[in-house]
DNA sequence: ACCTGAACACCGTTCAAGT
DNA sequence: ACCTGAACACCGTTCAAGT
């Protein structure tokens, strides 16, 4: 409940539409343009908040490569250096994209005798949340967290694991390696399916890609690489959610030992 | 021993100097150039060793987004299209530069007894590696080892962990993990230097900026983030030695755990 | 105060033309 | 085969000028 109190999805209505009922009618030819070549989407005075929604929708569609000043001003049928009147420059604008996504994560209360699983929940929550705009991961990998949504859930986290009994010293420790690992797991699932604009098209380039990495490594002389020729198969399945299960239940168990001096098992 | 087999230095002998001789004399004004404004640097024919050697370089003095087609052409004295006679595009002078780099990374001989221990060993090496190269590792991070040194590198993860009893599938899920843990470690420490190009400066220039993250932290609602207000001192001692080593590990430990069914302790 | 056109100093990559 | 100048279609950011 509380938990979802600074939650902000304005982002999510997107798309330019002003209401229910405006489903994309053509402009009558007869009407001229009110003043100048501006277009309809431009009519309303910018804000930062608009400027956050214009670059998250190039974001989902596009990648983060495609959050260009000059492309989220296009998006807003304006220039580039009208942003710059919102945002100092481009980091700013990509912090406040970063936070209204993290807004999209929600808590659970803390319940000590269940925080090993609530820290793994927490875990998959942002994980799945990151997955679901694209590789903004890579806004988020090495940055410390400020805005009112990432300090939520840093505190959130915290909570779950001294609740348990995690240490002050061992929690921060925690706090930090997972974030760095969720990061990176996110990064590398983005990076696999970054080419093609449609969804199917990435998953098609991804499999034969990945059947030519398979190839590569079978090729690959056994005398010099045993280990790798013969673990192809085990190797190959990386990106999986097996992965992330594998390295979060790794870091849940060491917190745990480090919580309790030795491990329950 | 083997496992230096493949190492290549040839970039540390960088900075243009022809011999250990030669100490920047001026040029002889007289002395006018062969044909036309080509710089003494032009005057070997590009390879793809001289264009590496070239973007290490500046990889090295300027990081990793210093490295452009135009910038390491400049370095050679030549125009970007040059470099495409040689690399079809920068992702490839990228893998090269990587490899390059991996090239300095010595793995141990195989100890069934230390097993552990040397898969720490050498996650300390890579990371050290890493850090030698500004923000290489952004290049890294997310990409299939396909170079020769990486696959070297692989193999002899994948040999002590065998070695050591843990089985093919946790062997390569731990391969996996580790990476992306290495990677995202090395990447925050360079993001948090990246500014100034000396070193005293970066380090200035860090201090003042962790003081005042925590001084926003600090004066954070302790009544909205009572956790992060109580423990800054302990989230601060992010970006150092002991976040690495405490996610190094949790993983050992796991793996261990993982390998014997459970954790000796 | 907010917005803009134009400019500055850059990018990766291509291509016809040279040797 | 290798190299090049010039061009294409982009970047982030600044700044004087407009409203």
């Amino acid at each position: 409940m509380s938990s979802t109190m600074f939650v902000d999805r304005t982002a999510e209505s997107g798309g330019g539409a002003v209401g229910d009922a405006s489903t994309e009618l053509p402009v009558p030819p007869w009407r001229k343009p009110r003043k100048s070549g501006r277009s309809a989407a431009a009519r309303r005075p910018l804000t930062r908040e608009l400027i956050v929604e214009a670059a998250l929708r190039v974001l989902d569609a596009e990648g983060l490569d495609a959050v260009t000043m000059r492309r989220v001003a296009q998006e807003l049928g304006t220039g580039p250096a009208s942003l710059y009147a919102h945002f100092a420059n481009k980091d700013e604008l990509l912090e406040e994209m970063l936070d209204l996504i993290a807004a999209e994560i929600t808590l659970p209360e803390p319940d000590a005798a269940r925080w090993q699983e609530q820290v793994k929940e927490v875990a998959r929550e942002i994980r799945e949340v990151w997955r679901g705009h694209r590789d903004i991961a890579r806004a988020s990998l090495g940055t410390i967290p400020t805005g009112p949504n990432q300090l939520r859930i840093a505190e959130g986290q915290l909570a779950i694991m001294r609740a348990g009994g995690v240490p002050p010293r061992i929690a921060a420790l925690a706090l930090d390696s997972l974030g760095l690992f969720i990061d990176a797991d996110v990064i590398e699932g983005a990076m696999m399916g970054e080419k093609g604009a449609t969804n199917e098209e990435a998953h098609a380039n991804v499999a034969v890609y990945l059947d030519q990495v398979r190839q590569y490594f079978t090729a690959l002389p056994a005398e010099r690489y045993p280990n790798l020729v013969a673990m192809v198969d085990e190797l190959m399945r990386a990106g999986d959610d097996e992965r992330f299960e594998f390295g979060l239940d790794l870091f849940v168990r060491g917190i745990a030992s480090h919580a309790r001096g030795i491990v329950s098992g």
